[in-house]
RNA sequence: GCCCCGGUGGUGAAAUUGGUAGACACACCGGACUUAAAAUCCGUUGGCCGCAAGGCCGUGCCGGUUCGAUUCCGGCCCGGGGCACCA
């Protein structure tokens, strides 16, 4: 056994044995672990070329989950793959002039390298990646089901256009009108393209999220919830007889609104409709100043940030609609805040009851006709603010037939008078659109459709599948190079077999990443997407990654399993049984801003940091030339803000186990986690520490535990074993709740009291310290399974630590004759006192007030004393 | 604007969900070892008062419930995230 620690050393020599013994692969039903299955899985990484803390972070906990399982008689899967489609490729491709495919295959090599230098506990034997033939076949042959089922369908629509990558987004890849990716402020265009009907399942969507996922954390859930965002009430028509250019009604004559508030209808002043909309089309034909308004409207609503604050503007179009149920003539406004997206792109107006409306009222000098009362209140004495949002308490009035109603009952008839005039009905409405998939990009699963002169647009057949897509492309930033690509684009057609051409678009790489969790269950299933073996392994038990994908990637996963069990492919309705969403790696950030305020980012790893005698930072120096930089706050590690921390350098520094040591031991997996260089050489001392001391009390090892039966019977020895196993339960705890901190926390507090442990030579001392050190051996394993192994071997425990069985809570260790009880007088602690672990209550009392540090603090008999076992005693007085 | 999640020493954090606040670390300071430095080891470290024994205060702020509140309730302030003219 080597005197000092070698991180490099230890970790060659252990990964070189999991190899050698394929210790990851994961068997269904494998005999060797009598508990049964566990699926760990972590979201699968996009292969931009190295690792970064992020990645480390993710797969450490999964790591940390597997050896715990494992240990405890799991059968535990941990796989990885690559989202290995996708458009960083190709910007790549661009600056290199490299094809996306090679670039994005060595990268996976480089990191599937690092990957193996953290020693995680990945089966590579069920590795994927999306851009393989292999998988994505089965995106096309699911699409041409889904195709085939009217799941997916095509339509000409208005989509977000991206102008810096030339591509079709989804709504939610536009933030705050910009693309997620490149920025830029989207445009719209109309193109043809194929959507999923992911709208038909918001219901299931919505229920299962809010009722039916408990192992969901709640903000994941609401996020979720708040997306689909489903609204109950009535879609109506206001007839008219507004003639377009054709002679004919427009809209057939009706004017559909959506509402939640049905119950209000009778108070409508005027109705808005978004710019978009056919009428203000209509109006604004010889209405130059109306067109130069829709005009405005349309510009503004690119920015979809800037119209949240943007003042309700409006116009008359000099139209007017009948209301349905009074007859009234109402006047057709545009407005501004009307959303041609949502509903029917109208509104009905209630100034009474509507914030929105009762603004744009004022400011048009439009009538306010109130029409609801809260209940027990006068009609007059309501403003319309205080009850608009309740409606538990409204009452109709002022409205006829229907005063007096309450919210439900009025819907109930509102709707009923609408339905037999064949207006309205009631209806919900859902914030969800359809998911567009189709992606003029090169870099991504060919859509398995044919454009056929004759026959028009035609699938490919089952049997053609999969549809490759060539890999010796460079796009050039000119649109989609498969459009010049002729060896891809001749075909036949499947129908007629004429000449034809192929589709050209891709698909989203959200579809390569709704199934590929389940693909990693089935390696090799050439025959169907997945095989009886996803059956074993899903639905999976715990998903990891980062919250980033709290509304898309888990929606749009959710939503797949939803249509493959329609597909009879899955038993189960939801695919993720578990979700842990983990936190930020953050780190310090530095920087110069130059004359024009120009920033110019300092990596923390070049800068010296000076601190006052507090060690709070004072300045900071830019190491090259000594100058000050400025300090700029915490913030997540990325590359704009030039804070990032190389994995792979920190690994070569100081060994995988201190970098696993470190992300686990900072902040609990959930929650942000600031690096900390010192923080990194807290956690190398600490496994230093570990070494030196398995080095130091090596010849006193007795691995067969033999001898401990007998011992501890000294105190020294039972107070160790007491700790040790005091901690161990504290540590399960943790671990079963994935907290991983304290877990690390429990390690070192084990180490430290096994070194400060006051034990003699005796054999049955040496007993207590050979259970304690195969204690803490196996509950540090889970974080550093590297020198955990290598210890092991060398201390002489038996077999392999991967497969030693947990270590077990001894009862027996953790009982104490005698337990130190807290003393408080009214709720203040005032000293404690020492019982036998047996005594009564009234023996404790007496012990507590015979104690002389608390009798001062007692004047006269105590009013109460309250007695919480095992804790403390509270004197009230 | 609405909806979530947070706020605890110089710093990261803990407190098994109402029972000893600050575990475990980092940093700082002091000491040992060393010719010296690094490494290592030992010790102090929430604030205030006090020579000390000890006392008082203390988990963003103000109240409340309770024998007892970081934890529960009400009202504010601050930070982070999500949604955002959604009818």
């Amino acid at each position: 056994m080597q005197e000092k620690y070698s991180p490099a050393d230890v970790e060659k020599a252990a990964q070189a044995h999991w190899k050698a013994i394929d210790a990851y692969k994961a068997v269904e039903n494998d005999p060797r672990f009598p508990k049964g299955k566990y699926y760990a899985c972590s979201m699968l990484p996009y292969p931009s070329g190295k690792l970064h803390m992020g990645h480390v972070r993710n797969y450490t906990i999964n790591d940390v989950m597997y050896r715990y399982l494992r240990m405890n008689g799991y059968n535990v899967l941990m796989p990885m793959g690559w989202d290995a489609f996708g458009m960083p490729a190709e910007n790549a491709a661009m600056a290199n002039n490299v094809p996306p495919a090679q670039w994005t295959y060595s990268n996976i090599a480089h990191m599937k390298e690092q990957m193996e230098s953290m020693g995680l506990a990945i089966d590579w034997s069920r590795e994927m990646a999306a851009c393989k033939p292999e998988y994505y076949k089965w995106n096309q042959w699911m699409f041409l089901k889904m195709l085939e089922k009217g799941i997916i369908y095509k339509k000409t629509g208005t989509v977000n256009w991206d102008p810096i990558d030339q591509t079709v987004l989804a709504n939610e890849q536009v933030v705050d009108g910009r693309g997620w990716r490149s920025g830029a402020l989207i445009e719209k265009r109309e193109i043809p393209m194929y959507y999923a009907r992911i709208t038909d399942y918001a219901d299931e969507l919505l229920d299962y999220v809010d009722h039916k996922l408990p192992g969901w954390p709640e903000r994941v859930r609401i996020m979720q919830s708040n997306w689909i965002g489903k609204s109950t009430g009535v879609r109506f028509a206001f007839p008219h007889s507004i003639a377009g250019a054709d002679g004919q009604p427009i809209g057939d004559g009706k004017l559909f609104v959506f509402t939640t508030r049905p119950d209000t209808v009778m108070g409508v002043t005027f109705c808005a409709v978004a710019a978009e909309h056919p009428l203000a089309t209509h109006a604004a034909q010889n209405n130059p100043e109306l067109q130069a308004f829709i005009a405005e409207c349309k510009m503004g609503s690119v920015i979809e940030a800037d119209m949240a604050t943007m003042e309700k503007k409006g116009m008359p179009t000099g139209l007017f609609v009948t209301h349905p149920l009074t007859g009234a003539q109402v006047e057709v406004w545009v407005g501004n805040y009307v959303l041609i997206t949502y509903g029917d792109g109208a509104v009905m107006g209630v100034p009474a009851h509507d914030e929105r409306d009762f603004a744009f009222a004022k400011k048009y000098n439009l009538p306010i006709k109130q029409v609801i009362r809260a209940e027990g209140q006068d009609y007059s004495d309501a403003a319309w603010q205080e009850w608009y949002g309740d409606k538990s308490v409204s009452i109709v009035a002022n409205s006829g037939k229907y005063d007096g109603l309450n919210y439900a009952q009025a819907v109930d008839a509102v709707a009923a008078d609408l339905a037999a005039l064949g207006l309205g009905e009631k209806k919900v409405t859902f914030r969800l659109r359809d998911w567009g998939i189709s992606r003029q990009r090169y870099w991504g699963t060919p859509i398995p459709m044919i454009n056929c002169a004759d026959c028009g647009v035609v699938p490919v057949p089952e049997k053609d599948l999969p549809v490759v897509l060539p890999e010796d492309c460079v796009p050039d930033g000119t649109g989609n190079p498969l459009n010049k690509h002729e060896a891809f684009l001749k075909c036949d057609c499947p129908q007629c077999g004429k000449p034809a051409r192929r589709e050209t678009d891709t698909m989203d790489t959200f579809v390569d990443s709704c199934w590929y969790y389940m693909r990693y269950t089935s390696p090799g299933s050439n025959a169907s997407m997945v095989d009886a073996r996803n059956d074993y392994w899903m639905p999976m038990d715990q998903y990891i990654g980062g919250i980033e994908h709290a509304v898309l990637h888990l929606l749009y996963a959710r939503f797949w399993t939803k249509v493959m069990r329609e597909f009879g492919l899955v038993k189960f309705d939801e695919p993720f049984v578990n979700l842990l969403t983990q936190g930020m790696v953050l780190n310090e950030t530095y920087y110069r801003e130059d004359a024009a305020g120009k920033k110019t980012w300092f990596n923390p790893a070049d800068v010296e940091l000076t601190t006052d005698d507090k060690g709070r930072p004072q300045s900071a120096l830019l190491k090259e030339d000594g100058a000050p930089v400025q300090i700029g706050g915490t913030e997540k590690m990325s590359k704009s803000k030039n804070n990032g921390i190389d994995p792979a350098a920190q690994i070569e520094q100081y060994g995988a186990d201190t970098a696993r040591l470190f992300t686990m031991f900072a902040s609990p997996p959930e929650q942000t986690l600031e690096w900390s260089g010192s923080g990194v050489e807290g956690a190398n001392r600490f496994l230093r520490r570990v070494w030196s001391y398995a080095y130091a009390q090596k010849a006193r090892i007795d691995a067969s535990g033999a001898a401990l039966t007998a011992a501890a019977n000294g105190d020294a020895q039972k107070t160790l074993r007491r700790e040790l196993h005091k901690v161990l339960q504290q540590a399960d705890y943790d671990l079963k709740r994935i907290q991983y901190n304290t877990v690390v926390s429990a390690c070192m507090k084990m180490l430290n009291t096994m070194e400060s442990a006051k034990l003699d030579d005796s054999a049955e001392s040496n007993a207590v310290l050979s259970e304690g050190l195969a204690i803490f051996l196996r509950l540090l394993n889970p974080v550093a399974p590297h020198i955990t192994h290598v210890l092991w071997q060398e201390l002489g425990y038996a077999g392999d630590i991967l497969d030693a069985a947990w270590p077990q809570v001894d009862p027996a260790a953790l009982e104490q004759s005698e337990i130190e009880m807290m003393i408080q007088v009214n709720g203040k602690l005032r000293g404690s006192v020492k019982v036998a672990k047996a005594a009564d209550k009234a023996a404790i009392e007496a012990a507590a007030l015979a104690e002389e540090s608390v009798q001062k603090f007692i004047e006269g008999t105590p009013k109460k004393v309250i007695v919480v076992p095992g804790k403390l005693v509270n004197i009230v007085v």
